[in-house]
DNA sequence: GTTTAGCAGTCGAACGAGTCGAGTGCCAGC
DNA sequence: GCTGGCACTCGACTCGTTCGACTGCTAAAC
């Protein structure tokens, strides 16, 4: 059974191993944090704390670290925000301050949160299902071959080039107008999701020649509602990993696959579910990959009016200041929800 | 002066070392690739090797390894490009095969040459200015916020949310329109760097109402032409980094962190003079940058019937096999060329 | 002149022994 | 429940030794 005492002692473990990487040993403790108690009386709420599986011994005759489940309870019940300081926040507002389009932004953001929290930042990229269409546009570049251009309503802009089949007739400057005018009636307003039913409707009513021509259309539209381009990340500081290298006892390789894999990564902001404060965390052995054993992410979501829109979040090792990451990513997540939202 | 013989024990010694990472000795040399002659004979070639800078000892009795300028050498005079086997090609033709937009091509481009190369693979994205203008478009995203999307010829689509002054009149559908339709005009077919003048002839002639629109239009279309936002840089590969790290004595921090800043390595690009073989390499010190002492970085240009277009290349550590690196990269600028060239 | 054998010398890598010190677990007493 | 004391453990560090892979040099051989 863990004391209220046992509990503050993990609490100035977490943070003693995180500032200094060292296993952090009893007498140390009081020396720094003057319990009003012995090294003695510390070694066995350490003992305590051991045997709930909080904290663990790398070898017989050292001090401790916190374990996976210690990270946790410290996060759940320990830790506390620290909020950021006046200067960070308004880094983080002049920094992100000049709108620009959506890719720009997403870069910037992910590049100052990975300053803020020194750690390899990530952001995903909205995803559209819930946004609507603002207006379709397409562009012959040569007499086969068309720019096709989506652009909805949370300011993504999706271009495409398809061949034109050689079997249909060129398509004219005139029926071309008349395939672009059809289309944004039809479409703009609606959902991205509402579109493929309508289309296909559409199909029956425009001249034969640019039947081919709208198929192509369809698909690049039906591309856009299911395809896992939606699901792409952002990402930056990996030069970040380097400099917590120690922390990864094998080799960063691993983390660094996982972070080009991408895939890994989506699942976990996927499966995160954010808490009360807006930031959700998972531990080590906790994210499942093998990859990420030794490392920690924490995500937040940033959202517009339209609804949720995506995860943003860091990557480090577990040994990382929680307090502060947790902050520096809900406050990047507000501004950018901000950014985002205020059209 | 080196020996005919002396230039053919440079090649092994490069082959070998790369291939190990063991500094290579006399005798190694002989009972590997026998050159007909005693180990002491090999050591009065290596003498005089070392004589002229080309390789060096890591310390006093130990083999020998090559200095920036042996790789040089071995670079200019003695490495035979080693052709691509069929299944590389294949696996080139086959992976880059599907058209989709230009930010996709050179996402898997690069991928693929990391693959192939096990370095970090970099692309520069194509410089606009010798671009020409398809089509502008203009979008209201509400009463005082306008999406500008800038498409060119060489299927790159920018866009730029802008605010509308609040003191001018909100803009009508109507006015919008006409603006469309004069722009589009004026603008079409035109080389971006052309642009500005005639921009600021268009703005006498538009109604008064429009003078402020038309003003941002104009602000983001010069954007286009001097911002440095068009020198950017997509990578992949990074992991390969990690996996080469013995070969970056102090740590691989300053190289990751000189791929992040882009800059250096832009300026590296845009530095390198295309040799015969369409492949220019930097060894080690030559680049200049301080964090990129130990690498080497090999590009290429990939080109469009409109001129060309930018670099593509890899990094990774001097230690290189550039015999099979050079061959990658040329093999992949040039499918590169050909997916984007046969507009 | 070039090549070779022989030999002394150098220096890092690997190994083992010994020391040091931080830190623990346990126990008896307050 | 807390504390002081004590024996014990074990990694980190240092030092000295050995081992082996090379080299450079010199004098003789081709």
């Amino acid at each position: 059974m863990v004391s209220e005492r046992g509990l503050e002692v993990l609490r100035v473990i977490v943070q003693d191993y995180v500032e200094s990487r060292e296993p952090v040993g009893s007498k140390s403790i009081v020396d720094r944090y003057g319990f009003g108690v012995s090294p003695a009386t510390i070694r066995n709420d350490m003992a305590a704390l051991e045997e709930d599986g909080l904290i663990a011994a790398p070898h017989t005759s050292s001090g401790r670290i916190p374990t996976d489940k210690g990270y946790r309870m410290f996060v759940d019940h320990l830790a506390e925000i620290r909020p950021m300081t006046p200067a960070q926040r308004h880094a983080i507002q002049t920094f992100l301050g000049e709108g620009a389009d959506l890719d720009d932004v997403l870069g910037r953001t992910v590049r100052m949160l990975s300053q803020l929290t020194n750690q390899v930042a990530l952001v995903q990229v909205p995803v559209l299902p819930r946004s609507r269409v603002r207006h379709v546009e397409m562009v012959r570049l040569s007499p086969t071959r068309l720019l096709v251009v989506l652009i909805t309503d949370n300011g993504h802009v999706d271009q495409r080039t398809v061949e034109v089949p050689h079997e249909s007739a060129p398509l004219d400057d005139e029926s071309l107008a008349d395939l672009r005018a059809r289309l944004n009636t039809l479409l703009v307003g609606r959902l991205l999701a509402e579109t493929p039913p309508l289309l296909a409707e559409l199909g029956d009513t425009v001249p034969p020649g640019s039947r081919a021509v709208l198929q192509r259309v369809t698909d690049v539209i039906g591309a856009q509602v299911d395809d896992r381009r939606q699901d792409r990340l952002v990402m930056a500081g990996a030069a970040n990993l380097a400099r917590t290298e120690k922390d990864f006892p094998g080799s960063i390789l691993p983390v660094l696959e996982a972070i080009e894999e991408q895939v890994v990564l989506l699942r976990l902001f996927s499966e995160m579910e954010l808490d009360s404060r807006g930031v959700s965390v998972s531990i080590g052995r906790e994210n499942g990959s093998l990859g990420l054993g030794e490392a920690s992410i924490l995500a937040g979501g940033y959202r517009s009016p339209a609804g949720a829109l995506g995860h943003i979040g860091v990557l480090g090792p577990t040994r990382m200041d929680y307090s502060g990451n947790i902050a520096a990513v809900r406050a990047v997540a507000r501004y950018l929800s901000k950014l985002l939202g205020d059209d």
